[in-house]
DNA sequence: TTGTCTGCAAACTATTTGCACCGAG
DNA sequence: CTCGGTGCAAATAGTTTGCAGACAA
């Protein structure tokens, strides 16, 4: 089932609509393939259509998030991005410092760590939200890690 | 060494001046021993003399956190806390977000983890900024975890 | 003395909200 | 036709900044 599959049997099973302006939102999320802030993610709507405000585009994110199709982060220059989980499910981010990239982990590769923590602490992590900070390898190789 | 003492060695190391506000902040952050915003740091410093301002307190929080001795992080409810590192040095801090509490886990506990990530996609987790989020065993036994 | 630090107030920016009209179901 | 959704504009909240005077070194 697509991302917007699941969005629209989200909406419809809580009466929600589906309007253009989520389509688009949603569509540019596609497109984008990684993360934005809510302005970017406004800009890229702007330039396919100017009808729509910066307060949908808070409102949709705010529902996709609520759907768990999409996560929010705050990366180190302090702006909110958002990204699609898309269809692959729950997964980790590692988060570059340095240049910003983000790379996914799978929920199989965590697990080990999960279950330590729910043994020696009792704790149940939430893989969908775990952003681990860090610096990559390219940015290392670089000298950017100084 | 104490952390107001590795404060003063930074700030002379760099030409800062050691002033009663900046005491003050770190000393509110000790007795907290926890995370607290700007705003309950400030209030707390308020209580004692009402001569701090909360411009100071944010500069204040900035300077710690460049000399690694306060991380800030940004719990679900889209307040920024700050917490106090401490004089044992870089660990990591699961989250619960029903609750709230930070629960510390230390460097050795986390690197097996940081190995794997370090041997399956060369990254450098940063260990004392790694927030996990997810739901502690109290809040999983009072059942507020759904 | 010197140049950093502070308090104050104003600026900023990202996000949220109230409201009347619009349009999906 | 209905009522949830939208655009607009204004409000909000947290944080940052410019500046003149205060004060640590």
């Amino acid at each position: 089932m697509s991302c917007e599959e699941t969005f629209i049997r989200q909406l419809r099973a809580r009466g929600f609509r589906l309007t253009p302006q989520r389509e688009m939102v949603l569509k540019v999320l596609h497109q984008i393939e990684g993360y934005a802030t809510a302005d970017e993610i406004y800009q890229r709507v702007h330039e396919i259509t100017s009808s729509v405000d910066i307060s949908t585009v808070y409102r949709t994110l705010e529902l996709l998030q609520e759907f768990d199709l999409v996560i929010s982060m705050e990366l180190d220059d302090g702006h909110r991005r958002y990204v699609l989980l898309g269809v692959h499910g729950a997964h980790s981010h590692l988060q570059c410092r340095c240049c910003g990239k983000l790379i996914g982990v799978s929920a199989e590769e965590i697990e080990p760590f999960v279950e330590q923590m729910r043994a020696t602490h009792g704790f149940e992590v939430d893989i969908g939200h775990l952003m681990i900070p860090g610096v990559c390898q390219a940015c290392q190789e670089a000298g950017k890690d100084a």
